[in-house]
Formats: structure tokens, C-alpha cells, sequence
DNA sequence: GACTATAGTGAACCGTGATTCCGGTTGTCA
DNA sequence: TGACAACCGGAATCACGGTTCACTATAGTC
């Protein structure tokens, strides 16, 4: 989880360590909250102080930036292992995809970086997003071979469609749930509008 | 658009000209920065100071509640159209779909507001939501008659789906547009879905 | 034309919460 | 063990923008 930092002078033992507590700690907060959770609550939580949360990320959104990076970085892993599996490909993307939907649903930050408007976070994420889409493209690229997915499908489509996923998540948490809205009810319609017809 | 407001007396002449000219700098401002344009700039442009927009509404939350609400009347006024012109329905349904992304493409504040948490704005615009998803439901009633849509597609998911859209129109309205999202590709994928197969 | 309830104005206020900063600690290395 | 750089803590600072309010202006009415 941790990657060893080419360019920069090894972090010294406390600092490793507490850099790790904040960000543990702001997992669970940004989790819990979205981003309107405050660097209080992730600094008290961590057991550091506000400055220390400063010292490892210069501002806010770049700890939740990071947050968001490593939890692409956990979907291309969850894909990669959805390559090794041998079951039907369309299977196997629909699967991963209730998996990350059932992890976004738990993610009130990841849903609010997906479905919203935050540009600065997506951009630090980038580079992780890319290889997810890439291991999703390959997945695709079998089931298009296997014949069992819509000709036209992108790897593309399925992060579309998963973003908007979110914006139903944030509907169907909160409150009364609107209008019966569902996110696992969208999910599968989504699946369904992928498959071959 | 304007509705006669029964309980109340009815507002001066100066009142009735103001709140009308708040509203339209407000769409235009909202429309454009989303909820994130200040109250300051809808007073500016509307020529009339902050203190009056406050008269009018008693919370930045609820001028933009207003203008959703203005926007699911509208609509449903374009719903009920669609129920009069004399296509297949699914049909029908689907550039209803259709006009509405369009003009969701044009509202930054509508795509918070679909995509997002903000539930108070969506408590407020709920009855006219209500009418709407009616409306389309009746739509829908007829295209399973026509047998052309899902058997067991609601109005309820293509709510779902449209705020879904939402999120993917914050994407790929906003910079570099990540990944080649395009919210025109991912309503077509959702009208796909729900045709009967 | 005068009177008054309504309405308008915008500088000042205020809460919020991110960010800074500097005096005190602590790892690390010789 | 001493020295010093790296690090920590958290009260104080600061920016921001929604909201208020004391005062002025005006529509509606007699």
C-alpha cells in the first residue's frame, strides 16, 4: 500500500508511522462523512495534531486525493484478480462491478469525488484510474471475444456508468430516499444494457 | 411560471418586478457556477442589492430550491407533451430522456442537485418531482402495453438513471474530461437498457 | 399631498473551518 | 551521549461568503 518513494530521503520512523494513522483515520472520517468531514476530526482521530496532518499533505483535498488514488489502486487489484478467474468474462466485469459498487457504497468521499465535480482530486487520481481502465479493457476485450458483451462496449462506458452509479448512491443513503431510488436496482439495469443482446 | 399565491397579500408592484428579475439572474448564475456562485453575484446582476434577494428568499438554499422546482414543472410540462404527440411511446420516452439531458447539460446547478447530497433542495422540489415521475410513469404504462420497453422498468429508474447522467455530465463538462466520458454515449447506453429486448 | 406599510440597500457582522507558525520534542547518526 | 535536523502540537490567524439590520426609499391609499 505503502510505495517506497524514489526521488525523496526516507521519512523518519515517527513520521512514517504517523503519516500512516492519518491516513488510516482519514479513511474512516472521509468515509463516514465525504469531504466535508474536517482535518480536526482526521488529526484527533489519528491521535496527532492539526500541524502534523499539514507536514504529510499540504491541503486537504491532497489527503483525500490520496485516499481516492489508493482505492483505484485497490480496484485494478480487484480487477487483475477478476482476469485470473476463470469463469465467463461478462461474469467476471459484472461481478467487479457489484464488488466496487458495494465498496463505493461504504465511501461517502469516493462517491462524492465520482458523481461530483471535484477536478483537483480526480487529477491527482489519474494515473491510478488509468490503469483500472486499462485491466477493465482487457476484461472487456475477452468478453467482446466470448461474444457476451454489447459490440461497442469500452472500458470507458463502464467508469461512466459507475460514476453515475454514485450520484444514485448519494440519493438512496440519504434520508427518505426520495423516489425508491436503488442503487443496486441501477447497477443491474447498467449490467443488463451492457450485455449482448 | 409565476404562481398566484393564495394565503398571502399580494406583493407591491417594485416586490413582484425584483423577485422576478432575482430569479433570472439567478438561473443564469447557477445555471452557469453552479451552487457555488455567491449571492452577492444573482443581487448584482439583478441590480438590486443582497438585502432584497433576503427578503425574497430566506436562504441561498432556497432560491436554488426554487429554481429546481421550476425546472421539474418544466419538465413536466414537456412530459405532458410527450403524452399528446402521437409516437411510439418508448419513443417518445426516450427523447423526452433526451431533451431533458440537454437541458441538464445547461444547468450546472440541476447536476449538483441531481448528482448530489444536497438533500434539503431536493425535499423542497419533491412535489413537483412527484408530478413528473407520474407523468412519466404514464409514459412508460404505455410503452409496456407497446411491449417496447423492459417489463420491469419503473419511472423510478429512469429517475435513477438521469441523475446518474448527472454525474457524468460534471466529468465531462469540467476540463480535460478524464477518461472520454460523454454524457450523450452514456444516455444512449441507458436507453438501450431499458428497451425491451 | 401626506401617511404608512412595504420594500430596498449594502456595510458590517459572524460562524466556519482550512491553514500557518513557532516554541518544544524526538529520532538519528557520529 | 551530544548535536542537529526533522518532526510534532495546537492556539492563533485568516479568508470566505452567507446573513443581518439600521436606515432610507417608494408604492399604494385616503
Amino acid at each position: 500500500m505503502t510505495e517506497t518513494l524514489s526521488g525523496e530521503r526516507p521519512l523518519r520512523a515517527d513520521a512514517r508511522r504517523n503519516r500512516q494513522r492519518i491516513l488510516e483515520s482519514a479513511r474512516q472520517v472521509f468515509s463516514e462523512f465525504g469531504s466535508e468531514a474536517q482535518i480536526n476530526d482526521v488529526a484527533h482521530r489519528a491521535g496527532v495534531g492539526v500541524g502534523t496532518v499539514y507536514r504529510h499533505f499540504p491541503t486537504k483535498e491532497a489527503l483525500v486525493a490520496e485516499l481516492v488514488r489508493q482505492k483505484f489502486v485497490l480496484f485494478a487489484a480487484q480487477a487483475r484478480e477478476a482476469l485470473d478467474r476463470p469463469v465467463e468474462p461478462f461474469d467476471a466485469l459484472a461481478d467487479l462491478m457489484r464488488a466496487n459498487g458495494e465498496a463505493l457504497h461504504r465511501d461517502a468521499a469516493m462517491q462524492q469525488t465520482l458523481a461530483g465535480f471535484d477536478d483537483e482530486v480526480w487529477a491527482t487520481a489519474q494515473p491510478a484510474l488509468d490503469e483500472l481502465l486499462a485491466l477493465t479493457q482487457e476484461l472487456i476485450d475477452r468478453a467482446h471475444r466470448a461474444g457476451t458483451i454489447r459490440p461497442d462496449a469500452t472500458a470507458s462506458d463502464v467508469g461512466m456508468l459507475m460514476c453515475g452509479l454514485c450520484a444514485t448512491m448519494a440519493r438512496s443513503t440519504v434520508a427518505d430516499s426520495a423516489a425508491g431510488f436503488d442503487w443496486r436496482r441501477h447497477l443491474e439495469l447498467m449490467i443488463d444494457g451492457l450485455r449482448a443482446r
